[in-house]
RNA sequence: AGAGAGGUGUCCGAGUGGUUGAAGGAGCACGCCUGGAAAGCGUGUGUACGGGUAACCGUACCGAGGGUUCGAAUCCCUUCCUCUCUACCA
């Protein structure tokens, strides 16, 4: 969410960022927040003042009653009740200022940083970095979905049976795969210097709230009624929810977490030829690297983080390409964004396979985490990134290695999966 | 799930409806003392919002939300959570 404060001094700026991100009505928004709350600063200055006036009235009322001047203390209490009525209704109305205001502020996403190109949709991302040659595959190459069948290692079918579409069954050298990706993960984290942690996967309104899940994601999110918790959709929402409410010494920072989780999308609504396989599912895994550092060192942080991704990829071997997200492309909770992509040869596409965002202090508002500088508490930066969401990863593991004697394990994961082809 | 106990500041822990934003500790910061340190002594030490250039002032906050009252941490209702015992169970 976006400060108030902030607003009110750089509507321009503000009405500027929104644009950007093609956030309709932007200026009519933005002045409907600032004229709600030049009212609520009035109501509030009134209410103070009257509230002043009817505690020192209490004050003298007990004073009153101490020097046993029963009389007189009865006098006073009239005009207290007609001062406290009069205080309730400015109360009210201060409520109702303060929650229109507070409606308002969270339909706003966040600024794009000024270095966010320009532009509206996925086409208009930049790429601003390749690695890797796209391999050549022999000619009766077969796309994952089918490898997947042939070395009888995902079973979509048996998914379907306990579950339903997009939850899959990992069996044998799949499950071993899986498990060695997610280890890797997490040890290659640990050697950046992530702590390690192990959240709950599922978290009440608060958390989905404080991450920016809620309200804007509401639907997309598995809900579990008699308890009212939500199915994560990343660990960023537990993880970065275990420092809610707090105010973190300046030498504790930054705070790097990683976690691996399993992940649950809904996903209603996307559908179609490009969601084949391991493209897109209900559930899946990943590993998550969150950072909590100061407004100065975000973004070198941010920069750290996709170094710490293009590490990962360049270790599996993978053709790999960085952009830029543009403006309107990029989250709601979003400053800057880098989508990570990695090709994946028989069905020859780029597939998402990390998001490494800085949120400036847009979670932390919600959060209410900060820290103190020179004795002012002041909002600090979140930033999060894949590293990495296991499918895609897979299905351009299996496609890209396939060999006519099967689908060889690059080098890294190979202690890891303790074999070096699944044939 | 049933019975009981409880939720107060960074932590521990008081609190009879009326200078209680909150005793007393501990911790932390600064100062004095010391060759240096410890101990000791002194001072300070919550958050949010509003007003003010500022010093500072005001208001709210004792799990959350309502209510009673001139006045609520304290009384009443609702709700959430934690702990103990019992039951059940990976």
């Amino acid at each position: 969410m976006l400060q108030i404060n902030y607003i009110r001094e750089n509507k321009a700026a503000v009405i500027e960022g929104l644009t950007k991100k093609y956030f309709a009505d932007a200026e009519q928004i933005v002045n409907e927040i600032i004229e709600t709350d030049q009212i609520r600063r009035d109501t509030q200055h009134n209410l103070d003042l009257m509230l002043a006036d009817a505690n020192s009235k209490a004050k003298a009322i007990g004073d009153l009653m101490k020097a046993g001047k029963k009389e007189e203390a009865e006098k006073e209490k009239a005009a207290a009740t007609e001062l406290r009525s009069k205080t309730k209704e400015l109360q009210d109305l201060h409520t109702i200022k303060e929650e229109e205001l507070n409606a308002l502020l969270v339909k706003l996403p966040n600024l794009p940083h000024h270095s966010v190109p320009a532009g509206r949709t996925a086409e208009e991302n930049i790429n601003i970095y390749s690695h890797g040659e796209v391999p050549t595959l022999h000619a009766d190459a077969q796309p994952h979905w089918e490898l997947i069948k042939k070395y009888d290692i995902i079973d979509f079918e048996l998914g379907n049976k306990i579950t339903g579409a997009g939850f899959p069954v990992y069996k044998g050298k799949g499950a071993r795969l899986q498990r060695a990706l997610i280890n890797f993960f997490l040890d290659e984290a640990g050697k950046s210097g992530y702590t390690e942690v192990q959240p709950p996967i599922m978290v009440n309104e608060a958390s989905a709230y404080a991450t920016g899940q809620l309200p804007d994601k509401d639907g997309q999110m598995y809900y579990a009624n008699e308890d009212k918790f939500y199915l994560i959709p990343t660990a960023e929402v537990p993880i970065t929810n275990i420092y809610r409410d707090m105010i973190i010494r300046e030498e504790d920072l930054p705070i790097k977490n990683t976690g691996y989780t399993p992940c649950f999308r809904r996903e209603a609504g996307s559908w179609g030829a490009d969601v084949r396989g391991l493209n897109r599912l209900h559930q899946f895994d990943k590993v998550e690297l969150v950072q909590i550092a100061t407004p100065e060192t975000s973004y070198a942080i941010l920069e750290e983080m996709k170094k710490h991704v293009q590490g990962l990829l360049e270790k599996l071997e993978l053709p790999y390409r960085i952009l830029h997200l543009c403006a309107g492309d990029m989250s709601f909770t979003s400053a800057l964004t880098f989508d990570f992509e990695v090709y994946s040869a028989a069905q020859k596409r780029w597939l998402e396979v990390s998001s490494v965002s800085n949120f400036e202090a847009y979670q932390a508002n919600r959060l209410k985490l900060r820290y103190k500088v020179d004795g002012k508490t002041q909002l600090l930066h979140t930033l999060n990134g894949s590293a990495l969401a296991l499918p895609r990863i897979v299905a351009s593991i299996l496609e890209n290695n396939q060999t006519p004697e099967g689908i060889r394990i690059p080098k890294a994961l190979q202690a890891y999966t303790g074999f070096d082809l699944i044939k």
